[in-house]
DNA sequence: CGATTGCTTGAGTGTCATCAACTAGAGTGG
DNA sequence: CCACTCTAGTTGATGACACTCAAGCAATCG
């Protein structure tokens, strides 16, 4: 099975590919036959690893490239007016970033590593020829940008419509569920991002965040050890979120 | 300049076409050429027009078409587990509406008309083939879905971070916008969504939205008469905002 | 014509932000 | 090794903003 890395254009070590990425089965070449992942793998860069705090592509820059992250975990956040940081999404292996920065032609939020995180750049302009001879590939950016659409969507009601305890359950169980889907544990994880970086996310202060969290310990719904989470009371969680993921609930293949 | 008409598969005497559609400089048709405008128009169903509260597609229903709105305004609301109805986006002339079923290939959310609204439906299996062969098409199209991502995730901060002030104020400057584009009156038009519709979108209370209102035109920012709305002072209006609209104000073409 | 609906205004309350103090851990430098 | 600093997180006290409840008004509708 060993797979033909001699023509591999790209200088680095990195011999990763699409084949034999165990997040393929999630990311862009879903449902793709095996001639046509080596002809998207042939546009795909791998990039060395960001390390925390570094920064994959500023607001404003010229936009070229979507990224896929594979390890690790980034945020994207845009600078208001006045001056302040507004996080606009996490983003977790398998998942696409960037997709923003197509109609303008330049990304509207930066993108910052939150630990440290490798991503394969797909430049854009490649990816958009490649999906026109793709079939498949186009329909599958067509479903991811659909996707996100969806999501933001969610996101907008529970910034609009819930109460601090159901921000954080509905965060937690999101951030639980995408683990799952990548084939981790659904009720323990790590979280990658500061208590400060939530609240902004969920427009909470950082002081609520943490209360809430102290409080579902207090009453059993999980278990915090800094940044390491376990859901123990899960039913009782997806009660307290409700209505929230409506879109995340129909769940795709 | 008499467009034949003759070969029209659809069988209503609605006429009109992309090419003599006032919207095609905003709408999908944007930098087509003029055969292609024509493959596209092929495609394109003009409907019968929807009365005030008719609804165009239903949460839930399987996806086919996506929706360009040509007069009126059409609201898009998904109803929560809590029975609780959320409006998700209010649509207006040349804006795309059902962008987010693609991914489920079902609608997330319903459609509903808030007045007299004409719809072009856009059978979106034929507008995928189509953009296969027309590149300029596939783009406008992966511009559109990233316009809307980029629009909601503007929304995500306004519900977040922004008081009742900044939100109706930001509301009220985004429909603005949205109408001068339009070529109408950047400063005087009509509401076609009452105060529990705005109060519901943007995370507030009817009375709330009342109350700002009447403040606004106490101050002078405003001249509120029922459903119509003039700004008087747009400057002191942009400065309330704020942060607001970073992506819309890269104004694109 | 009463009934219903949409909007406005007032009074009281609760949720969450703000301010502040404190703890714990990590990194720094003598 | 031990202050020292800095940052992240927690906890408590206080208050503001927006929600809820309630009443009243205007317009529309059957």
């Amino acid at each position: 099975m060993a797979i033909s890395n001699s023509n591999n254009r790209f200088s680095s070590k990195l011999t990763s590919q699409c084949q034999n990425c165990s997040l393929s089965a999630l990311c862009l070449p879903i449902a793709l036959a095996d001639e046509d992942v080596n002809r998207l793998d042939q546009i795909i860069e791998r990039k060395r690893p960001l390390k925390k705090g570094e920064i994959l592509f500023h607001q404003g820059e010229e936009f070229d490239s979507v990224f896929a992250v594979r390890t690790g975990t980034l945020k994207t956040y845009n600078i208001t007016n006045s001056g302040e940081e507004q996080i606009t999404g996490f983003y977790c292996p398998s998942e696409l970033v960037g997709l923003s920065g197509i109609d303008e032609n330049h990304y509207p939020v930066s993108a910052k590593a939150l630990e440290t995180t490798t991503v394969c750049e797909i430049p854009f302009a490649h990816l958009e020829q490649l999906s026109s001879q793709i079939p498949s590939l186009k329909h599958q950016l067509f479903r991811l940008m659909s996707r996100k659409i969806c999501d933001d969507q969610q996101m907008m009601v529970l910034l609009g419509k819930k109460n601090a305890d159901e921000k954080v359950a509905s965060f937690l169980l999101n951030l639980s569920h995408r683990f799952k889907k990548r084939g981790y544990s659904a009720t323990a994880f790590r979280l990658s991002m500061s208590r400060g970086e939530i609240g902004n996310y969920l427009g909470l202060a950082v002081e609520t965040v943490s209360r809430v969290m102290t409080r579902f310990q207090k009453n059993g719904l999980i278990d915090v050890d800094g940044k390491e989470i376990s859901i123990i009371n899960l039913p009782e969680m997806e009660k307290l979120v409700g209505s929230a993921g409506e879109c995340a609930t129909i769940e795709h293949v």
